[in-house]
DNA sequence: GTCATGCATCGGCGGATGTGGATACGTTGC
DNA sequence: GCAACGTATCCACATCCGCCGATGCATGAC
């Protein structure tokens, strides 16, 4: 923080070209950010993918361990971030946990990404 | 790892419904989630929308330090995920490299998620 | 009540990641 | 040749993340 003064102002040569839009702000690169985080474990993307294809859309934990071939713990972990991105439900009935896809979340985020680079 | 011989075959209730379709394989979870992986970072995601705003859709290094607010080093760091990612080009002309979004990559990642959770 | 079952949380370990200063590389201009 | 400029790479540091064993918290069966 030395400041750089050298605002390069007098751009020698064409180099910076200026904007035609405002970019997307920090917080929504931040938002956005944490929803891709979300996704960028295979696992988490494979966890997404079972309960997709399980019927009525939805599973509990232990259908979900054995496919991915993960402790029970590592699951539920990655089962937890899921929920928080938005992206799957939470629903305990009896001494089962069903999970399931929120149906637009994935077709918003694609949107979303789409605004940002548009 | 002692084992664990319980496969729940002999589940007691209604807990592990079956599968309507075959899940997406390690594999394409693994390609998935590295592309998640690049845009799991804001100052990766406001990479890329400063590039989409740019004239002509392509900038410089020098164009992205200032609005990241980042050392020069660390811009280029990102900049080389997201190459790597399959989502920038880089193009040097003369002294200047220009990145710029390569036109589906986006689209196409927007796709392979629709399809792994169909 | 007790016990078993399914799941979440806690704690720690090892590896990956974001960050920037110093430095090396390639290009332009002299 | 040399100097200046724009970028990329190297290195070290702090932090975060995936992973699992141990444990706790519910619910259901007895």
């Amino acid at each position: 923080m030395p400041a750089a003064p050298l605002t390069h102002d007098a751009a020698p040569s064409t180099c910076c070209a200026p904007l035609l839009r405002p970019a997307a702000d920090p917080e929504a690169a931040r938002r956005l950010a944490r929803t891709f985080k979300a996704l960028s474990d295979p696992t988490r993307v494979q966890l997404l993918s079972i309960v997709a294809a399980h019927e009525d859309g939805e599973a509990c934990v232990c259908d979900l361990t054995e496919p991915v071939g993960l402790a029970q713990p590592t699951v539920s972990h990655h089962l937890k971030i899921l929920v928080e991105a938005g992206l799957l439900t939470r629903e305990q009935r009896g001494r089962w946990a069903y999970y399931a896809l929120v149906p637009d979340a994935l077709t918003h985020v694609a949107h979303a990404l789409h605004d940002a680079t548009r």
